[in-house]
DNA sequence: GTAGTTGATGCACACGTGTGCAAATCCCGG
DNA sequence: CCGGGATTTGCACACGTGTGCATCAACTAC
């Protein structure tokens, strides 16, 4: 059994209320014997118990953080940004991954809840506004990072995926390419319309025509979903000399594929990822791509969600915070061969 | 205010004994007042507090995992095996990263005792015998996972690195190389002598000798660390005609500076990895590797960890689990050019 | 000396849940 | 009608910590 504020009272004789401020730093404790408690107390070797002292406040001082996979190489850094900040703040992290399963994310938030979470960070969900109502009506403040459903949600972190995808679009626009393709994610909702979204408004913007046969949609975010995507592109007869990548992953898959079919990245192909995941600087060609500042939007998220768990249901919710990254120029980029 | 058994009870007409009781199933309840009870909890929306019934029962069934950097690609996968294991025992997951920093390790074991988790994992730390010992004194059974100490510590769950190290070099010696080089890690700590202590393994078995000329040492295990390291091999007038580098990220680093450098592997120097992280396979050309079974490596630990809290102290400890990887070979190896 | 003030401490209860034991109710056989 | 067992329920306390209020001693001012 561990050490508990009794013992130490008994010890101390004095009562566990004198121990309980004592340790507290209480005003009304005389400095002898506060002094006297802390040094029993460091004696045995106390260590406060959170649970009995959250049943008093009523708070628990963990906030739950739940993702769709944890080795998900663009959320590590969001996660470590989050846990960051909370390390910071003397909060404890809970962290759960849904898999992509709603069945499963519900007996997370269910879990969550049991354990009286301050707050609730959400991950690159699909959450829309009834479930936020019904996190709040169980009285959990939630924050959603890269929400991926229709209608925005809030409050929520988000990176600007539209201005993104466009910056990267005008990128090979202003390097000569008039015929460029997109490749998209199946999985992804928001993300993806946003992203085509950018790619869209680039090439309107030039007066180039958005071509429904120029998007190709793979499976998945991952290499393979790039590498089955690209692969619907090579059987057209004219193919684009540019191709924009739902993210870097996907941007890794179709690279392998063309360059196994024996074109050249970027002479035959430009190609540009999204995320700047941190692989993306070491594949052959380094990848193009735009950089997602991921462990800003994690800290961002945290300091939300303790703001709004700290403000109580008084003060007027923050709306949706959206940050902006950068493009990145590397050398999976050039002007169209011809 | 959520919703407790109180509540229930008021609106059911019995005790909260008794509500307790018929949620928990317990079997003096008859059949209808607990169904008319659960109908209740129901529609109330009732969840129960598991800080209260965890000062009951003295058990959290919340495990804390200690990392050192949450975004690290050999990691995430550990940690999903963790979270899978837990999430199917209905156990919950602290995270916290310890970023290299003791003083922040003892702050997140501190926590962690606060919130009386269960049990620790703790991931590729340093943990020494005498660490060991205090964490048992907490009461709070640990294990770890590829601990770094050089006095192998228990509970434990390692990866067989000195065999794996031995298997990539008899692959490349194998291929007819003699002059093999070793591309270290200086933050690593058994890890980098048991890769190291294969590699001299494997040399000496075929009558070849271990020069320490050939050992170059890099600062971290990440590219740069690689990147590092090899420039210190590229001085050298003899070269080696192939490399066993620390892990899969310190080759990426080097095959990197390899190629600036106008070498082609595997065709002027062979390379290989370790860890076969997922990007492995997509660097030009791809790497051949050692697999360690990360997913499962978290696994083990996690049911481990659960069979030691179940048993208390009364069963006898189990010791070092360790577990085999395969060697993956892939493009980045082949027979030297001479 | 007395009343008022200040400072230090303890009592009793609260938080939400679980449990040993007693009590109440019911059923059944004799 | 009574006794005894089985079934169902409640009382009271426990877990470890925090807090309003009362208590008590010491000190100050008149």
């Amino acid at each position: 059994m561990a050490v508990t504020i009794k013992d130490i009272a008994e010890i101390a004789q004095v009562s566990h209320t004198t121990v309980s401020r004592a340790l507290r730093g209480h005003s009304a404790i005389s400095r002898d014997t506060a002094v006297r408690i802390q040094q029993i107390a460091d004696e045995l070797g106390y260590v406060p118990n959170s649970a009995a002292r959250g049943l008093k406040s009523s708070s628990s001082r963990i906030l739950g953080v739940i993702v769709q996979r944890i080795e998900d190489p663009s959320l590590g850094e969001v996660i470590d940004g989050i846990e960051e900040v909370l390390q910071a703040e003397e909060y404890s992290l809970f962290l759960a991954a849904s898999h992509h399963d709603p069945e499963r994310e519900k007996k997370i938030i269910r879990n969550m809840c049991e354990h009286r979470v301050d707050g609730v960070i959400i991950c690159a969900s699909q959450i829309d506004l009834a479930q936020m109502q019904q996190l709040q009506q169980l009285g959990v403040p939630a924050v959603l990072v890269n929400n991926q459903a229709k209608e925005t949600a809030t409050p929520s972190v988000c990176h600007d995926d539209e201005y993104g995808s466009y910056e990267l679009t005008r990128h090979l626009l202003a390097s000569g390419h008039t015929v460029i393709g997109y490749l998209g994610n199946a999985m992804a909702g928001k993300a993806n319309e946003d992203r085509l979204g950018g790619y869209r408004r680039a090439l309107i913007e030039v007066g180039l025509p958005f071509r429904e046969e120029l998007v190709f949609v793979g499976p998945n975010g991952l290499a393979v979903g790039g590498a089955l995507a690209v692969e619907q592109c090579l059987r057209l007869a004219q193919r684009p000399s540019a191709l924009v990548c739902f993210n870097d992953m996907m941007a890794i898959g179709a690279l392998q594929v063309l360059q196994k079919n024996g074109l050249h990245v970027p002479q035959d192909c430009s190609i540009v990822g999204f995320g700047n995941i941190s692989f993306s600087a070491y594949v052959t060609p380094p990848l193009t791509t735009f950089h997602q500042p991921k462990r800003e939007i994690g800290r961002e998220a945290a300091l939300l969600a303790l703001r709004l768990l700290r403000a109580g249901a008084n003060e007027s919710k923050p709306a949706t915070k959206l940050l902006r990254g950068e493009l990145i120029v590397r050398a999976s980029t050039a002007s169209p061969a011809g």
